[in-house]
DNA sequence: CGCAATATTGAGTTGGTTCAAACTACGTGG
DNA sequence: CCACGTAGTTTGAACCAACTCAATATTGCG
């Protein structure tokens, strides 16, 4: 079993997310998608957040010409919408079949005002998102294509770690467009991106949506810029 | 006198952050600073929050390479250090003379346990910089050159006139060195750009650090990619 | 004034994109 | 069960926006 320092990773990570929601509201609605279907869209109002139940939700923003970038992977457990000021500022997509319990804002506010635990780790959830945020900043902004792939691997092997799943089996519930969207490239370099980690046997790639890391270590000194070698 | 349509913008404003801070604690300790000197460092245990009095104060992350992405620049007004878990995820460097009010967290903690209406601000500013975090992201990631500083422009714009200054005559507190770090881009690009919308007379620029539009509009349909002619 | 720091401009290079084509997986209906 | 169509992925080759390296110009300050 490798090491899995805890550092800054560019997924928010959840573990307490299921606590999050005092028992009086996990009683709020539950609603199912379909893939592809919207749990909602910028410039709705927010009128609710939402608990992943089941599925992956992709948490998106876009441009009139069609140009996406999309801000975060929800899974299991994970909270969206939160943070939005009067009107989501971002859209979200199911990429799979998916079940979310729909929390809304207004009894969460009350709930709030009268529990100061619970304020207090929703102001914490944001902090945590605001963090991932910046992280994904820092890798578009300044990791090449092969950093940021293996940022968002390591990233992904950390999470299944605190799952207590196996940190060395990837299974990426989103497509390559999602993956280039989410890194800033095109679903070329993801694709030639993988096939090169796979031929310096950093990972195992038998199916598509199948990673098998095989060198975390070298991946996420890659990551960090630690060069095992950039090329 | 230009529109301008309060769009999302890669700046997070602080309008009403004068009120965040109760009067209780406007008491607490004032510092200063010179320019380069440090606030806070990433790594550093968060003690406390910060209100800037005067100055500016750039926000940043580094790679063990040096390279450097600036997540925010801070002015009087802006409270930093927010949203920070355990310690410090970003440095913060004054680039001027500047003076900041610091609020201890633990204070803070205590106050918006006994004010709902406090705790409530405190959220809506971590929101705030989330979704202004992630409006950097979109920048960085998908805009080009050109677009990228439009982006900024208008955003100081829209800065200014929140502040009842003028829109159209932007002081930059800030060198080439920490716009390019802002924006993913190079000191050189940065330069190059500037002089392009000087030459399709955009702005104008007698001094480095004083940028004067003449075409608000336009510098916003490029930055939202409406190609006013992306080139 | 003279030096150091910052900014601009120029010329060549390159990592990632674009455009194009082939390959694979999968669900559907005959 | 297999042929077929669709969506997604991989691979190849040419291109280009931004970078790097280099030189010059400007600004600010002791």
């Amino acid at each position: 079993m490798q090491t899995l320092v805890s550092r800054s990773s560019c997924i928010p990570h959840h573990p307490d997310a299921h606590e999050l929601i005092p028992d009086k509201l996990s009683s709020g609605i539950v609603r199912t998608y379909e893939s592809k279907e919207h749990v909602f869209c910028e410039g709705d109002p927010a009128t609710h957040v939402y608990q992943i139940e089941a599925g992956h939700v992709c948490v998106y923003k876009t441009m009139p010409d069609g140009r996406r970038q999309v801000m975060e992977f929800g899974y299991p457990g994970d909270i969206i919408g939160l943070g939005s000021m009067g009107e989501h500022a971002v859209n979200a997509q199911a990429t799979a079949k998916t079940r979310v319990r729909c929390i809304p804002l207004g009894a969460l506010h009350e709930l709030a005002r009268q529990d100061f635990q619970l304020s207090l780790k929703l102001y914490e959830a944001v902090s945590r998102e605001l963090i991932a945020a910046r992280e994904l900043v820092f890798t578009v902004s300044q990791r090449s294509a092969a950093e940021r792939v293996a940022a968002l691997l390591v990233a992904l092997a950390r999470r299944n770690a605190l799952r207590g799943e196996n940190p060395n089996e990837i299974v990426l519930p989103m497509t390559r467009t999602d993956i280039a969207d989410y890194l800033g490239l095109t679903i070329e370099t993801v694709s030639r991106t993988f096939t090169k980690f796979r031929a310096q046997g950093l990972i195992d790639l038998e199916q598509s949506i199948l990673v098998t890391i095989c060198d975390l270590e070298a991946l996420a000194d890659l990551a960090e810029g630690k060069q095992a070698d950039k090329a």
